[in-house]
DNA sequence: GGCGGGCATGTAACCGATTACATGCTCAAC
DNA sequence: GTTGAGCATGTAATCGGTTACATGCCCGCC
């Protein structure tokens, strides 16, 4: 391992002038800067990050600790995160947790003191215990959590308004048995989309049978097996509200399956907006969510937590999720623009 | 920030012991440890990382360097990776790099220091210059990379083998025009898969029109895309290997705009078996590769490599890649399990 | 009773950077 | 010619751990 000291012997230097040239100090006459970087160059010399962050009490580091990493989802989501870090010189440690506390708990222990800040999706209530061990000097960004949490910034979808939105619509084709497949039991995006399907029924003065509100996980496997109970259900839904795309897909393709046509034997909407989902057949009526613009707004929060300290004043973000009627629902006459 | 010496001075020990302590040593009292660990948790102390790894030297971290972050088969990959990484302690750095030589350099660059090892996928010829580059002492497993480089471990999946399969299984259910639309151009996968395809035409004597290979990118709008020009040929390809999925999901996607039916109209089929394509209508023929395994396997060699250091015997490893009949492309009576 | 082995614990060097402060030089102003 | 400002550079403390080696104690054995 070549150290600053190597570069500073070959140079005939100081250490501190050849950090000072590395950090782009102004101090130093060019033929030093000069000699030093040839130097450095020539034995390959690059600093060593752990000594760096040491010293100066800075990783450059960002952590992402994330429920899960199943599904288009996530690399959009990390894809949004990644880009905005990578701009400011940042990078980024995944891990996932699989959204149990302990698993937290284990996860942002291994990355205490290796990142600047932290952005942290747990949508499952009461999963950010762990997070508020963390010494108060981390800045932390959460997302999608349940409820604004005292004391950290946090950027969440308008889940509930897109449901409604997308359940008014279905309402307003004239269905009027809806079913929901329901996201996972205790995350929170999934709750605010079943309040928002409810808010709409009532609106509509519809009353849905307890038959309409079915289980899934937000996988597309969840939404296959959802949906063939659906379609044996008498008397059947005519339009299905899946809480995500991935579990719309399986749907579509189990009720195919079961011999019924979209949208005609059963309207079906996803949520989500995955880039898949215009290509689907017949295209998924959804909802958008900008999904990297998610994590590359919840990024650029963590910086400017991380750059000038956290005395700002905390704020909740609403990420907009507007309904993109396609044709799995009808009501649409044109063809989507890819 | 709650230091080793902070505890060491509550518990009225040295920071050695303090240290022992949380290493696990064995010579510690009973009651001394009991001690020291009731301080620590009480002042909510936490070893310093950057400390730790400047005097250890190993940093428990791993860096995955990938050329891209779109769609599930990075999502899929991060989540094989991450799974084994985590079952081993360590925590991975997640750079994106869009293959570009400088780019990465640049995030090789501020890897260095902060990992143990790097897994690098960069399927562009030569975008491995970066790598040699790099101290011998970084062990690096290469994924995805054009043919055995020598020096590294690397994964590969059997990508000529596979759509060798695919594209004779297209012939053998009659077919004789058969379209490609091949990935990015400089794509090592890309590039063999083009190959499996042309030995197949080969060897069932068909000689390709110049019209029949298209260009794509493996997104879906591009498959989407090539589709569109496809349809308007004449004579019209009965049958097209994309050399993705997300790229057949597009292209069947436009088929169907255009009119066509699949696969009567004409066949589709994919590569890579994202978990999605068994619930596309109708479910994709395509060749499946166990993407999370792959990152799963480029992980575990990298363990071993960064445990044992670089004395052993550099490997090629391939992964095979399985023809998995649905029904994009007919010739087959059930319908697929999910 | 003295000696030595083994064990718990402490002291201090070290990992490789950054940076406050010290040094010494040049040059302009008086 | 002296003085001091300003700049390039060097010296050494520091960040927070780990660990080789030193120390001192207890205990068993001859």
């Amino acid at each position: 391992m070549v150290t600053i000291k190597d570069v500073a012997r070959a140079a005939r230097v100081s250490v501190a002038t050849v950090s000072r040239v590395h950090n782009g100090s102004p101090n130093v006459t060019d033929s030093t800067r000069r000699r030093v970087r040839a130097v450095a160059t020539k034995l390959g010399y690059s600093p060593n990050a752990a000594a760096r962050s040491l010293s100066t009490r800075k990783t450059l580091g960002l952590g992402v600790l994330l429920p899960d990493l199943y599904g288009e989802f996530y690399s959009e989501l990390i894809r949004g995160i990644d880009q905005t870090a990578q701009q400011r010189g940042f990078h980024i440690l995944v891990a996932s947790s699989h959204n149990a506390k302990q698993e937290i708990a284990a996860a942002i222990q291994s990355l205490r003191g290796r990142v600047d800040g932290l952005i942290v999706m747990a949508p499952a209530p009461g999963a950010h215990r762990p997070v508020r061990d963390l010494p108060a000097s981390v800045p932390v960004v959460l997302l999608n959590c349940p409820a604004p949490v005292a004391g950290y910034d946090s950027i969440a979808v308008a889940n509930a308004d897109g449901a409604r939105d997308v359940v008014r619509h279905l309402a307003g084709l004239g269905h009027r048995r809806i079913a929901i497949i329901h996201g996972p039991p205790r995350n929170h995006d999934a709750a605010e989309r079943a309040r928002g399907y409810r808010e709409a029924l009532a609106e509509a003065g519809i009353t849905p049978g307890p038959a309409d509100e079915v289980a899934g996980d937000f996988t597309d496997g969840s939404g296959y097996r959802a949906a063939l109970g659906l379609a044996r259900a008498a008397p059947r839904p005519t339009a299905v509200f899946a809480a995500n795309d991935a579990m719309a897909i399986g749907a579509v393709s189990a009720f195919r399956e079961a011999g019924m046509r979209i949208p005609e034997d059963v309207a079906v909407a996803g949520f989500d907006d995955i880039p898949m989902a215009r290509y689907m057949h017949p295209p998924l009526t959804t909802v958008r969510v900008d999904i990297s613009d998610l994590g590359a707004r919840a990024t650029a929060r963590l910086l400017d937590l991380v750059a000038n300290g956290k005395q700002r004043q905390k704020r909740r973000e609403l990420l907009p999720a507007v309904l993109v009627v396609r044709e799995s629902c009808g009501g649409h006459g044109r063809t989507a623009a890819p």
